[in-house]
DNA sequence: GTTTCGTCTGTGACCTTGTCACAGGATCGC
DNA sequence: GCGATCCTGTGACAAGGTCACAGACGAAAC
């Protein structure tokens, strides 16, 4: 295997000879496609993760097999929960979905371990995204258990859609990254589109009044 | 200042001299009465916190008014918040209220950085208890997102009821608890005493019927 | 082309939870 | 005793989640 995925990381360029050294030999790659379980929750926590291309969905699962989306990782990134669970002994909470075809670099977790005791630079690579991602799990909360879901769906629309006005996007897809149902998506878009701020097709969404859509997502529910 | 505190953070005593010694002189004694505000949503963070006496609840407040508990932080404690706020320099998202008579050692933003920067042992201090703290804020995100809450209420007596079977407690307590509406609570609770599981009186509970509580906490709303 | 099949969307009925507006009770300080 | 303040109870309603289907669309098979 080349070494060229630790382009990817900059800053493992800062890690000791003999950290690289034992890191180079115990990384592996793997592809994964599009749909593929990454780690599924309850499940042990065997690797450590470097994406290098693609993005992985994180997300819970309810009983009722409702789902919520955690966050994403993306190429260039690691993942908290792997990170966590591998500190920790623990088994996964959550489960990582490849949103998009995905290469990957594992690294075991006995390397992993060795490294974060050995190198300050691997630590700090390690540990330096802990604040945004404790940051990015708050705010879900805070939507979660006090946010209206109108103004979660316009934000989720205007985030989706950076660039083009036209959204490839099912309702089910939109409904996990808020945490709610399906068909309450469904009533909710009926909603937009009668008041003309987004237009409706099979498994596509074009925005249409983007302005109400951000004003919708900043004013609350009004 | 005495040093005394540091009985209460036994991992300290690793510390090499001379961040000992930083540490030592950089440090403050601070005391909270109960219901005192340690920090507040949207403040900057300007100091790291060990506490060394009490707890102190964490959570977020919605535009309702109504509040949901994160995690609390007991003696011999750190806040995850208040690294991760540190780590990243950026404001709380949270607010932390003291819950009993708090003593804390507040550590100034420099020296927590440095001290980051320089000592081992004072990373693996602080980062040690990172995993747990991600566990618990996702299970909040699963509590949240999925369960109901006649089992999330009926966990919550449980848990604040360890040893006796009376707790002093409000509704209003119980409902920020579980991050609902003071209301709810109520209706729940009348639900309990009405099926003989508990007795109810101003501001205390009495578990009457401990099994059937720890059966609807496992089970679900059954 | 048309059929078929799987996926996606729409809808109504119903349940749980959250919100609002109040009405009493309990407790405490004076 | 008498307010003032907290705590609890209640009813009416809104928002969101669940369930059970009915179509509708699009791709692939025939």
């Amino acid at each position: 295997m080349t070494d060229d995925w630790l382009d990817c990381f900059p800053q493992l360029r800062a890690l000791e000879e003999g950290s690289l050294s034992l890191l180079k030999r115990s990384a592996h790659e793997v592809v994964l496609p599009t749909g593929a379980v990454a780690f599924a929750s309850g499940q042990g926590c065997e690797a450590f993760l470097f994406l290098t291309a693609g993005t992985v969905r994180v997300q819970l699962t309810g009983e009722g097999g409702r789902e919520i989306l955690l966050y994403r990782v993306t190429s260039g990134e690691t993942c908290v929960l792997t990170t966590s669970a591998l500190l920790a002994n623990e088994n996964y909470m959550a489960e990582g979905i490849a949103e998009t075809p995905v290469r990957a670099i594992t690294l075991p977790a006995a390397a992993f371990r060795q490294l974060i005791a050995d190198s300050a630079p691997f630590r700090e690579f390690v540990f330096s995204t802990f604040g945004e991602r404790i940051t990015a799990l708050v705010q879900v909360i805070q939507d979660v258990a006090f946010a209206h879901i109108a103004p979660r769906l316009a934000a989720a629309l205007i985030a989706r859609s950076s660039g083009g006005g036209e959204i490839e996007l099912t309702h089910q897809e939109l409904a996990v990254e808020l945490g709610t149902a399906r068909e309450v998506v469904s009533r909710q878009l009926k909603g937009f589109e009668q008041r003309g701020w987004v237009g409706l097709g099979r498994g596509r969404i074009r925005i249409a009044d983007r302005d109400a859509l951000e004003n919708l997502a900043r004013a609350g529910p009004g």
